[in-house]
DNA sequence: ACGCGAATTGGAAACGTTTCCAATCATGTT
DNA sequence: AACATGATTGGAAACGTTTCCAATTCGCGT
């Protein structure tokens, strides 16, 4: 700690240990070519001085910047907040540093985080796109200079990889699960039905009911808990009431959860009810709320994965972009608890 | 995007505008002492090159990093998350970036994660310490050379600021509260009685017990939900068995309500709970569990904002140690809800 | 036309690394 | 003993900014 608690740098270590700069440097990283008793010295100097390497001296010089970028509407949300969290593990198994930056699902923000994020020169960049078929993002993402993943959407046109679930086909199963109940009028219910994710799960509503024969009851509305109370009201006060729900994300189905609660609708005899994305109290609520669950933590993590795998590969050589350019598509799971009929707590179905 | 998608650099902007490179540089920064046509041909080829500021050579010139450090215990945690997604806000605000590192609250992980944050040079630190007595993570604050700012929990020794709750205070209240709902005996349960916070609830509610001539009933396991269950049992089938519990915190209100719905024990009639720390579907269970209700977000805000301010008032001057060094104590609040015994939904105690 | 501040401009130096090249040293071979 | 070989070593150059200083230009009053 000399010279007023500011930084020591490699120079002094060096004239420390009584060295050139250019050995110590080789000390620091690896020490290929020290001999063992310069590296005592260099690194008992370091010792001494507390020496910590200037990042921004490194990645001026041109090397890895060791951080990868994160860019994602939200962070406070348990699903993204998780995904992070795994996607910084791997971080720092490779030694790196994850940096974060928040759009709100605003296609706006986007970009301008996007910059912001790009300011620090990243390794790579992991991206969870508010629309997949946003042109300037899927342009911007291709001249960035950097490999970059995508998780939970795809983004159309950027040409870089994925991993997503197969909202499709498990929105399907779970329908097609609530159709084997006996359930007809199966109401699928949602907000935010512009976000790719949902559409997706939409769609396999939708294809699940058209092969049943059964005609499709959509209703998008927020997830303000009064006005989902009001509605069901409505619905269910209907000539031809649903006698199941199917919610196509977390908070809609915690909404339907407390308006249901509210208008004293009895789950399942009255109303049952499967929702998309599990939660943490879905298995304590009273009946427990049957789900289907996502690998949560692997997207995160396999996306990180697969951006460091691109990472290694890509090394100097420009070519990065031939890389496997399908999207890697995980696997969800039908949680069956109480909510949708089921009378086995325990029973699970891969999807 | 010239040169092989390469960034450009301020120099090939300023051959391009027919102008120096420090010329460039003022245009680029605030536009101090630059014509007005100088600036229109600097904008202008900063367009057609898309060039974008090298952060690492900024750095390493020694101006601001526009970086703030987050070092939190998790960040899948609803609780760290929040105050992580409002200090980011602020940063942004100040048009910074946050990055954060995560270490599992453990003391160990501590000053490796901040070793890796530093690399970074951010201009200041937000950090929320395992271990308030922890002398060497306050030695390691100390000579970091930047502002820092503990939330949540205070770091004795580091002379930093810090925003915390009161922890102590708002345990008392809520143990008052059941007491004056004439509960005798009530079972304060929780996990980590380790954590700063837990320990002054701790503190709160055998204070409380203890200006009520009651005597304090502890257990401070695992939230594993199943042992949870076994020993609750065992207090249920004791001599003189429980009427209350208040628990430390989110997973353990959690654990407890899971483990008297599977034990079918009725809430409040048989056992009234009362939890610290709000939860999303609170207020959804059946019965709704009453809490008390930190101001997470606030406290992510505040200290992001005391930290900025510490920031611009440093502004070279060594003298930013002596800010103001009280910790900063913002108001719980007791949400009154129906698992404690009371009637009224809505009531609502500031603490 | 001249001079004189003020405004504007160009360019060199410095920030702390890494990396390359040439130089030195140790070692073993003929 | 001379020399080749390879392992170490020191130091210069470069990375892209900002900042300072000297130089130039401008506006304008005399």
């Amino acid at each position: 700690m000399r010279k007023g608690s500011s930084h020591p740098t490699l120079l002094e270590v060096a004239r420390l240990a009584g060295v050139g700069v250019g050995t110590a440097s080789r000390a620091v990283n690896g020490g290929t070519n020290v001999s063992a008793s310069t590296m005592r010295k260099v690194k008992s100097a370091i010792q001494q001085l507390g020496y910590m390497p200037n990042h921004a001296a490194r990645v001026l010089k041109g090397g890895r910047a060791k951080t990868v970028g994160l860019l994602v509407p939200s962070i406070s949300d348990y699903f993204f907040a998780s995904c992070a969290e795994a996607a910084g593990r791997i971080a720092k198994a490779h030694d790196s540093l994850l940096i974060v930056a928040v759009t709100m699902n605003l296609s706006g923000a986007e970009i301008s985080s996007l910059d912001v994020l790009m300011r620090h020169r990243p390794d790579g960049l992991l991206i969870v796109p508010s629309d997949p078929d946003n042109k300037e993002l899927a342009r911007c993402v291709r001249n960035s200079a950097v490999p970059v993943v995508t998780f939970d959407r795809p983004l159309f046109g950027s040409g870089c990889s994925s991993v997503i679930t197969d909202n499709f086909e498990a929105a399907r199963n779970a329908t097609l699960h609530l159709i084997e109940h006996g359930y007809k009028r199966i109401l699928c219910f949602s907000s935010e039905p512009d976000l790719y994710t949902i559409r997706e799960r939409l769609r396999g509503y939708c294809q699940a009911m058209e092969e049943a024969g059964l005609p499709s009851l959509i209703d998008t509305s927020l997830d303000d808990t009064t006005l989902v109370s009001r509605l069901l009201a409505g619905h269910l006060k209907g000539r031809r009431p649903p006698d199941a729900v199917f919610t196509l994300k977390n908070s809609s189905t915690s909404a339907v959860v407390q308006a249901l609660h509210q208008l004293r609708v009895s789950i399942p005899s009255r109303l049952a009810l499967l929702g998309f994305d599990d939660f943490e109290l879905a298995a304590t609520l009273h009946p427990s709320i049957s789900v289907v669950q996502q690998p949560i933590e692997d997207l995160g993590r396999k996306a990180a994965e697969l951006l460091f795998e691109q990472l290694e590969s890509h090394h100097g050589i420009k070519g990065f972009r031939k890389m496997k350019r399908e999207p890697v598509v995980l696997a969800n799971r039908l949680v069956l608890r109480r909510s949708c009929g089921c009378k086995e707590e325990l029973a699970r179905k891969d999807l």
